[in-house]
DNA sequence: CGGGACTTTGAGCAAATTCAACCATTGTGG
DNA sequence: CCACAATGGTTGAATTTGCTCAAAGTCCCG
């Protein structure tokens, strides 16, 4: 994982013919996988690689939207606060996920390291201009916001019809899921969040869900081999008791 | 309003140069306005004029995504149903909304009328065509797919984080912005939806929303001139209520 | 090995739900 | 034109789910 040196240098790339993008490990999956690689190199030179430590801040809400970000590795968490201090996590960034979408000037949302996150800055007003000469860019975007949209729907119903177990059922099944799409095991999950990040994303206390999981270790349905690392044993009692099961269940999924 | 005999006719539009769109309404307001008049027959040359009864669907989740919709007139809302039928609205759509969208190949929900509807729509493939013709066409859907974004974490907050009474005061505020960016009143606001319809909104029963609107009428924050007719009279209160107040008055809204 | 942060567990409590009854409005047929 | 059924809305009492508060346990890191 020779990629270490590019990580850390906060400064921006230029003319670099030979990009560090040749080597990443996500380009397949995020945005740049829609230029094919001679047109790469426009995005190399507007792009910074940045690097936050665990529970600091990629950018406030409030903040002015400069800039959109490719998170390369790392966990990241979405956080909105209200006025007295109640918490809603709307969402975690894993690999390959772009954050920083917002059509206002300013961030609506705060974005926090969860564990140490290396990303790819992009200035925004430069990536728009990018998308006149390649609108394969602002298609993709497109596509990622309204996947994004889907995604939270799907999360208004967990959080406005689920009960506590359903909630957490659900989101192991996500992660799981997402896992599999960077192609990670998808049965032994490793959850870099706190208890606490969970039920502020699950509309949940942290008391809850400590519950939850243990009721679920106790079911045989998962175990717990550390805080931050769970097995999932039983996947399609699982997917019954995340409230979604019986006519969600994809034959592709429900084969595994 | 001479639109009428338009709207009834489920019949495409072709080489109409003296377009139906001339007259409408909410033109300004949704995705048309990005053209300039001598560009928008291109749009007219794709839209069919559609019409849905109270409680019919436009689409429902899991149908082929094949049209993307413009509410013209009426008041739709967006259903996720669970297994069991536990029901969630994800939203409500109103004039100059744009419906339908979607990556997937199917619609991710049901669509429904509240109240009787008027639909432009689009065929999906066609106005992909005219992206390339006109990219400012979408830009604009990506700027609406942005802003559903942020309403939809907005939603989530509430939903996660809110009290009942706090969920039914966020909405009505809500409710009463989309009026305004309507140029309709802002102080007295139209529910055409029932209290069950807000309950799924807001992860609520029925019983408890109606509590909750007996409450805000019994503090003298609302009045309930009829059951879907209801007056703000203290906008201020309402807005401490709703749990975003404080630091979240904008001075422009403060100020009405 | 010790300290702090995080997690788990327990007991009591409260907000919202469930269940049930009653009320209001509307539309229909006699 | 009125009676009445149907639908939707409101109100009350009992219940439950998840929360609060408190304490003990565990893990990690220096």
């Amino acid at each position: 994982m020779h990629r270490g040196t590019i990580l850390d240098l906060p400064k921006r790339h230029t003319g670099d013919v030979q990009s560090p993008c040749a080597a990443c490990t996500v380009r397949d999956l995020s945005i740049c996988s829609v230029l094919d690689p001679a047109h790469v190199k426009c995005l190399t030179d507007i792009v910074s690689d940045v690097s936050i430590s665990p529970g600091q801040s990629v950018f406030y809400e409030g903040d002015p939207a400069e800039h959109l970000f490719v998170l390369r590795d790392g966990c990241a968490r979405v956080c909105k606060v209200l006025a007295d201090g109640r918490r809603m996590i709307t969402g975690f960034f894993f690999p390959s996920d772009i954050i920083g979408l917002a059509e206002d000037v300013t961030y609506a949302y705060s974005c926090e390291a969860v564990t140490r996150l290396s990303l790819c800055q992009f200035p925004r007003k430069e990536l728009q201009d990018l998308f006149v000469e390649h609108p394969v860019l602002e298609q993709r975007i497109l596509r990622v916001a309204t996947n994004e949209l889907a995604a939270a729907q799907d999360q208004m119903v967990l959080l406005g019809r689920k009960t506590a177990s359903e909630k957490l059922a659900s989101f192991l099944l996500l992660l799981s899921s997402r896992a599999g799409r960077r192609r990670a095991r998808q049965d032994e999950l490793f959850l870099p969040m706190s208890r606490n990040d969970i039920g502020d994303h699950l509309g949940l206390t942290t008391e809850s869900v400590s519950r939850c999981f243990t009721r679920l270790r106790k079911q045989g349905i998962i175990s717990l081999d550390a805080a931050h690392t769970i097995r999932i044993l039983d996947r399609d009692r699982l997917l019954v008791l995340s409230g979604s099961g019986d006519y969600e269940i994809e034959p592709s999924v429900a084969a595994l």
